[in-house]
DNA sequence: GCAATGTATGTCAGATTGGACATACATGCA
DNA sequence: TGCATGTATGTCCAATCTGACATACATTGC
């Protein structure tokens, strides 16, 4: 995003940057959210390779739609606890989580 | 330990065998206290890297050294929040944390 | 012996979480 | 358009978690 740009979202009221810059997390905070957002996705991910609805997959994992759909947004109401369960329910291996969590090579 | 030793403890009353054998869980319910327990471990070495007491780890995680006590015991009451969080506090990057959770090869 | 230091265990009130429900939104199809 | 399917969001309250405290236990140095 060029420097005029984020100017105009500026003046018209909307935040830009990082959701860190916005919420001014610290760094653990930081790590923290990450981490979360990464079982998400592997979550949404294993879902997917196993072609369940959130219906479908909320049976699996003895929980409601509403709730798979707030643990694939990393919602803030999800523990870690909760997600790390569900997936080892929906059959990921140990290793498959230590894999999601390797730090990603930040873009340049 | 030997078929007799088991026998004989059997008869007075022990239990033997691993804690999953006792407790009958679930290959999600294991994988998921061994999760954990990776976790402690890791917490209690994080702690120990940076020749601290129960006491001072706890000021720095902002808790108490009971509760630090039951996160390197891996409690029931404690949660993998809870772990996770701290183990950020204390400095460990999430590499760390993938690399204390990739599987172990079982002894043979 | 007994302090001092460090760790473990039990309990509890207040905080957080999770399943369930309602409901809104989105997309595809006849 | 209406209907089916799938996903997202808000709320509730029962269940779980957590900091704090008391207290017990273990080890070391006097």
């Amino acid at each position: 995003m060029d420097r005029q740009k984020r100017a105009k979202l500026r003046a018209a009221g909307w935040m830009v940057g990082t959701p860190r810059e916005f919420l001014k997390l610290s760094d653990e905070e930081t790590a923290f959210v990450e981490f979360k957002l990464a079982l998400s996705k592997t979550l949404q991910a294993v879902r997917a390779s196993q072609d369940l609805s959130q219906v479908e997959a909320a049976k699996r994992l003895r929980s409601s739609q509403s709730r798979v759909a707030k643990m694939e947004a990393s919602d803030p109401s999800v523990s870690v606890d909760l997600l790390v369960k569900s997936l080892f329910r929906l059959g990921a291996q140990p290793g498959d989580i230590a894999k999601a969590l390797r730090p990603r090579r930040k873009a340049a």
